[in-house]
DNA sequence: TGTGCTTTGTCCAGATATTAGACACGTTTG
DNA sequence: CAAACGTGTCTAATATCTGGACAAAGCACA
């Protein structure tokens, strides 16, 4: 957990994961693979991967995707803080937006573009590396929210959960 | 602003917002329409829109939609409350990763539903709407540092720019 | 196995922030 | 106009945060 990063690439297809297997080698330390994602939760349980790279489409002949995304929801419940990028062979934006919306970190499509995927896995890790202080994270929220009561700071503190006289100091600084 | 919702609809097809505008007739209360977005911060100034429906494709043969991504971007940053759906005729999956990733609420593609529209744009109110409370938000970034320093207290609470004791009491309540 | 370094849990006392309440004043609204 | 509401400001009690300290526990590594 020092420096190596690892990932985890779960896809049915084993020809896919010794490609994937080949391209990442270079960039992390350690590449685990897994064919089905039934075991996902364990393995990342046990292996702490940096970042997971999931098919969406198991099951053969199942192409809507529902499989991935229900592992994609149930893996991301249960690991909030490890990212999870989608790939999938059946671009559809429909799809790629409900990933998102569930938590996905990205989605890219196959046949995929080795240094673009690298890219994405590595971005996706640092993001989710980032670590935000509460003072910032605290700041921002009370400026949007004080910006959609349009100024209203009574209500803007009512709606926070604050005193109308805490709010004024917290814009002060 | 007390309970109509308003609606921005930025195309530059004027069938398109003709049809628009009669599909959301029955559902917003206002149906603003542009042609193109150059007036596009000066009237949400004015008008404070409660959602935005923005084209992705101006500028006819440009279709790589970097033209209402960088509408999207504008738009986002001078009014990051107002949520933003993005519309386009071509369906490019990595485009609306990315236009999500840069503050769309959500994604159609060209021909649409409706119903789904609707839908769409209803649920980027909601959510935009949604405040959450200072302590909530607190509690759960507070959460989700301590997870991913992996219970390590000395080294979130660093992270957070927060002491020591101050952690141990947020994490009691 | 032992030695250092880090982390933990707990305490303290001073500094800082938050709170409810109050008040005069300006603005909105019916 | 009058009532209701928001603002800016103040006070005093309360709560929280902070740096510092301490022994004990955990861990890394020779």
């Amino acid at each position: 957990m020092v420096n190596g990063k690892s990932i985890l690439v779960i896809d049915d297809n084993p020809a896919i994961l010794t490609a994937v297997k080949i391209c990442l080698g270079g960039t992390f330390e350690r590449t685990l693979t897994l064919t089905s994602p039934d075991k996902a939760l364990a393995t990342i349980a046990q292996e702490h991967p940096s970042v997971i790279l999931l098919d969406m489409n198991f099951s053969l002949g199942v192409n809507s995707g529902q499989e991935g995304m229900m592992w994609l929801t149930a893996i991301h419940r249960r690991f909030p803080d490890t990212p999870i990028v989608l790939i999938t062979a059946y671009a559809d934006v429909r799809l790629a937006v409900r990933a998102l919306k569930n938590g996905a970190a990205d989605f890219v499509t196959k046949p995929w573009d080795n240094d673009e995927l690298i890219r994405v896995l590595k971005d996706a890790i640092d993001k989710a590396g980032e670590v935000i202080p509460l003072e910032q994270l605290e700041n921002e929220h009370v400026r949007k929210v004080l910006s959609k009561c349009e100024g209203n700071m009574k209500r803007a503190a009512d709606l926070l959960g604050i005193s109308r006289q805490t709010l004024y100091n917290k814009m002060k600084s």
